[in-house]
DNA sequence: TTGAAAGCGCTAACAT
DNA sequence: ATGTTAGCGCTTTCAA
């Protein structure tokens, strides 16, 4: 690059100190109108952009956000991405990503210290990372600016965005019911994402509520592949009294569940009602186009990097308990109909 | 953070000059062993990380570099990701990452004004974006360092890495005949993303060498999606003579032919081969497993980042013309077979 | 092989 | 409302 342009030479240019040139980019008070139009002038004749890094040194500050993640689920990180980048955007960050695998205690021992090397000023982290309490207690522990993204967890020792799992499988379970359904099975998610332990009891609370008894052989375990769906499918699908609806704990598994019936000559949702959670891409390319339970990921990404935002910037104290709520909404496609039998 | 740990404090305890240090710090020539391991051990010993800011500061350098991708493939995208992050760690850089859908001229705007900002290096660009004359010339006349992956063009502007998407089309559809299939339809892809588009000319080298004449009602147009397969597969599978294999260009539109031929009672691979290209997650998923091409993605990134760093360090004279090829393979699985008739 | 001094281009703290 | 002065924590340049 030629020679850079720095803020002397705007304000040489503009015959006034550094210091009002300063002002005028961070958009502070006290610079009149006049001379704010002057500075500017300067900046645009000079194409004037000023260093990330001489800011970065001066004020302390990396202006830079991590998303830290370990989730095979390439569709999520996207969301999360985007909503993250989103936030960022508005405010003249920057996001660098981390995805790792690495166990715990390495993992944490890795950003930790990119975090003393000031390449970042707090972190956001997404499930199921935001459920490992290696990480999260290390991280509190350094002092590390830190928001969650749908922890499992009720009370989180960060500040939080979550969604309201529980209720939506509620929801849902209560959608099925309306359509007439009794025999009504589901399929579990990774025990590991807390977050989607959640939706298990929605579930079972509906069931409960409607004064249905839960018959264990209509309660499945997956651990959210497509495969645990086709696994659970050929177990539920094989009973001698099979259920008339099922409701799977992610879209994935739901998937699995469409590719038995099919085998099975069932056709969905003729013979079987079938509903998932999450809303993926898939969820629109299934055929019939499943029902399910649209989260709300992009939100409560950006809402998340707000608040840390917040934080680092140091215009908001911050407050541990602070829990944000977005709800989720169902998405009513062709996988649900009223059962053949009622 | 607690009061920071600089390159003078590490100079005090070791008792030597912060030049020293910061020799040491970067693998730097001409220190003697006594010495690197003196100031190694305050080093240990007072946790000191080296500040990015002022690193950056006072070598003009970010050690970070964008992604900048325009991609609807979240796949796509994290597979990319991996990559490039891969190739940064190994050398201490940071990823900055930034998707963007706005049209070519206003994202060149963006884009170069970020460098200005030295928010980071250079640039790698995915397609389609490498594709797009707008930004590539826009970052070649801002003298930003770029690197390409997957440009469809033979001969880019910018440092490139490839695959032999010809290559393995032809081979794939050699495969093909030498099952004993003659009738082979093609659905070709996108035709903004140049590197697709080569795997129809692939295609068409493998027929025309076979001897085979071409069938104009046997080739489909589609554009990369899920739907666009649906549609070719409505068309070729209603052919009087139908093919009794089909080659589509991405694994989503194969998807798409997929449904329709379970929709048509044909089942695969018996009544019908089918093929894709990409090896994309859902190739596994489907029923039955596609055989498909796989593109060494992660290491096409990883690559075009290694070309990159040692562009933007200084270690390597920019050469324009350099494009290097990495080769992609075929992956054999359950949708296909010899043809029925034959 | 080692070190001293002079920046890099901003912001912070304190005048005025 | 505006300016002055010191850094921020490194690398670079040049000297020893």
């Amino acid at each position: 690059m030629s020679d850079r342009v720095t803020i002397e030479d705007v304000a040489a240019l503009a015959r006034v100190s550094i210091k009002t040139v300063s002002r005028v980019i961070n958009d502070e008070p006290n610079v009149s109108a006049a001379t704010r139009d002057k500075v500017e002038k300067a900046i645009g004749r000079l194409k004037f952009r000023p260093s990330r890094a001489a800011k970065s040194l001066a004020s302390r500050k990396a202006f830079t956000i991590s998303l830290l993640y370990d989730n095979p689920c390439a569709h999520y990180v996207a969301n999360v991405q985007t909503g993250v980048l989103s936030a960022c955007e508005k405010h003249g960050y920057d996001l660098i990503v981390h995805p790792r695998s690495s166990p715990g205690y390495e993992l944490a021992r890795e950003v930790i210290s990119l975090y003393h090397q000031a390449r970042f000023d707090g972190v956001i982290l997404t499930p199921p990372l935001c459920d490992n309490a290696t990480i999260v207690t290390a991280l509190a522990d350094e002092g590390v600016p830190t928001t969650l993204i749908a922890p499992g967890t009720a009370a989180p020792i960060f500040p939080s965005v979550v969604t309201n799992d529980e209720g939506s499988s509620f929801e849902m379970t209560n959608h099925l019911l309306s359509l007439g359904h009794r025999r009504i099975a589901f399929i579990s998610g990774h025990p590991a994402h807390l977050a989607v332990q959640q939706r298990t009891a929605g579930f079972l609370r509906a069931m409960t509520e409607a004064g249905i008894a839960i018959e264990p052989e209509l309660i499945a375990t997956g651990f959210n592949s497509f495969t645990c769906g086709i696994e659970a499918a050929e177990k539920l699908l094989s009973l001698p009294n099979k259920p008339t609806a099922i409701f799977a704990a992610n879209d994935e598994m739901a998937a699995g569940v469409l590719t038995i019936a099919h085998d099975h000559h069932l056709s969905v949702p003729r013979d079987l009602s079938l509903v998932g959670f999450d809303d993926i891409p898939l969820a629109t390319q299934l055929w019939p186009t499943l029902t399910t339970v649209g989260q709300p990921i992009k939100e409560m990404a950006s809402r998340a990097t707000e608040i840390l935002m917040e934080i680092v910037s140091g215009r908001e104290p911050h407050d541990a308990s602070r829990v944000e709520k977005i709800a989720a909404k169902l998405i009513h496609r062709q996988s649900t109909a009223v059962p053949l039998s009622s």
